[in-house]
DNA sequence: AATGGGCCCAACCGCGACTTT
DNA sequence: TAAAGTCGCGGTTGGGCCCAT
């Protein structure tokens, strides 16, 4: 049986209508899910599409929100560090690629099984003398005899994926990831935090917060950039009783409830942190 | 400029394991 | 204990992009 194409996948009427979509995402559908698990977690995959509003099967739903949606998934390519981790670890472990993608925070089982497959596998096989050297893995006809292109395997992987952004004319660009972006703030005794959502649905949002110790300040994250995702900064403007403003992304968010030292390591070594007495805007190169 | 081939990656499929009733 | 439901994993596929010709 032919998929349809997701775009016609309406054509039918109401039973068409009913059927469950397939294919790429939609960034509505991808906003939908993330909304629904952010905001109320997940009870069962299956329940989770259905309170989302999508014509999606659970498993779907799971698949999409782990390896895409999924807020600590590290968005850059694999480096040549944890591609040796991967291939110590696929040594020792086989292809168990969930429990290789266990010890690579970050990174997903789907992601490290097709970087396997499609870069690793394929040089060792080349070094190996261009024959399926380990066991059966090679696909027939995936090696051509002499594919001197794999030495610009590692370069490849350096590329952003941001050529489909350009385009756009029907489709939105789909963020790698939806950027969330908050402010922290110290002051008076105690903390306050304020998070928006830039370059997708919100561009900005102003959070009213009280500070511990009755000191209270006005708190706005937005994005100051052009398209969310390029060139851009974000900014910080704070309001009241504080002494110290620290920027953060949503990766370093996603730590801060495992401890406040981990928090502190992301914002050091990416100097997202900024002294502040008083009343100030801060905008922070990104 | 057109086109064909290769590569990469998102997503689907099938199956086994686990949980719930 | 068995059946049904759900989850998670590994293998595979298909589409889009890039590049060489």
């Amino acid at each position: 049986m032919v998929e349809k194409p997701a775009s016609q996948a309406n054509a039918g009427g109401d039973v068409e209508a009913r059927k469950e979509r397939k294919g790429l995402w939609s960034p509505e559908e991808d906003e939908r899910l993330y909304t629904r698990i952010t905001r109320h977690g997940v009870s069962t995959w299956s329940s989770v599409a259905q309170l989302a509003g999508l014509r999606r099967s659970g498993k779907s739903c799971r698949l999409r929100w782990m390896n895409y949606l999924r807020p600590d998934l590290k968005k850059e390519p694999i480096s040549k560090r944890e591609e040796e981790t991967i291939i110590s670890l696929q040594k020792s472990l086989g292809n168990r690629w969930s429990v290789i993608a266990g010890k690579m925070p970050g990174r997903t089982d789907n992601e490290i099984k097709n970087y396997w497959n499609s870069r690793i596998r394929k040089r060792q096989n080349i070094s190996a003398g261009g024959g399926k050297g380990d066991g059966e893995l090679a696909k027939q006809g995936d090696l051509p005899a002499a594919d001197d292109k794999a030495n610009v395997l590692a370069v490849a992987g350096g590329m952003e994926p941001v050529s489909s952004m350009a385009t756009g004319a029907t489709a939105p660009p789909v963020p790698t990831r939806f950027p969330l972006f908050a402010c922290q703030l110290f002051g008076g005794g105690g903390e306050a935090t304020a998070v928006a959502a830039a370059g997708t649905t919100a561009e900005s949002t102003t959070t009213h917060e009280n500070n511990g110790a009755g000191s209270e300040s006005d708190v706005s994250v937005g994005n100051g950039g052009q398209d969310g995702r390029e060139g851009h900064y974000y900014y910080c403007a704070v309001e009241g009783d504080i002494d110290m403003v620290h920027l953060m992304s949503f990766d370093d968010l996603l730590e801060y409830p495992a401890g406040g030292d981990l928090l502190m390591d992301a914002w050091d070594q990416n100097g997202l942190y900024s002294a502040n007495t008083g009343s100030s805007v801060d905008s922070f190169g990104c």
